[in-house]
DNA sequence: TGACAATATCACCATATCGCTATATTGTAA
DNA sequence: TTACAATATAGCGATATGGTGATATTGTCA
């Protein structure tokens, strides 16, 4: 077994991160985010989560250092964190188009789109 | 409730993704991978991993198109098929480097590193 | 064909996670 | 203080996942 050049404390925040991703729930707050700002009620009706769902989900947002909660008096104020996920989700996104069009090539050969 | 610009099945096809990225072992794999290409019991031995998690781990990251295994004989010869995931990685990286200096400055203000 | 090697798959246990309801916490205003 | 609103947390059931040993599959060679 070879040493890494990576060790496990670091794979294992990698990972983490990659598993505060790895949501559909999560992406969609995220997605929700990049427009703009939100207050978690705000949140919950342009997402369809419930309360406690986006709660929990924003928690979990937060500890991965994504995102950044402010109290504004009775509300919450969350707040991208990390523009960084965009240019990510951006990588992700550009691969999986390329294997859509990819299985879509090998099941309909010549034909144009 | 805001009708979104990513549909659900976007969402769940790039939540996939992050899955496969979000796991120590499949990282450990990836990272070893991305120096050579690789046989099984080659990974197996640099890895730690046992010879039957090792399968599963190399399946799930070539289900969700990563890497890609060439029979050779006897053998299966895997070697990243997307590039891509090193940029990502990098980027989580360079992010994580950050947090960890911050908590460090927060932790020991005004030392030096 | 049979014996063997490399890899994949199966069945299992332990653990983690999602979304839910109910409840607790925190802050505002009277 | 009480009443109320916004958010967070607890606890639950259902489901998914990681790692394991055992076994099946696939390929080589005699």
């Amino acid at each position: 077994m070879v040493k890494s050049l990576m060790n496990d404390t670091q794979l294992e925040a990698i990972a983490e991160t990659f598993a505060a991703l790895a949501d559909h729930s999560r992406l969609l707050i995220l997605h929700t985010l990049q427009r703009h700002p939100c207050y978690v009620n705000e949140l919950c009706e342009k997402t369809g989560l419930k309360q406690a769902n986006a709660s929990k989900q924003l928690g979990i947002l937060r500890n991965a250092g994504l995102i950044d909660g402010q109290r504004q008096g009775n509300l919450v104020r969350y707040s991208i964190s990390e523009p960084m996920i965009f240019e990510i989700c951006e990588l992700v996104c550009s691969k999986i188009e390329r294997d859509t069009r990819r299985r879509f090539e090998e099941l309909a050969p010549g034909k144009r789109g």
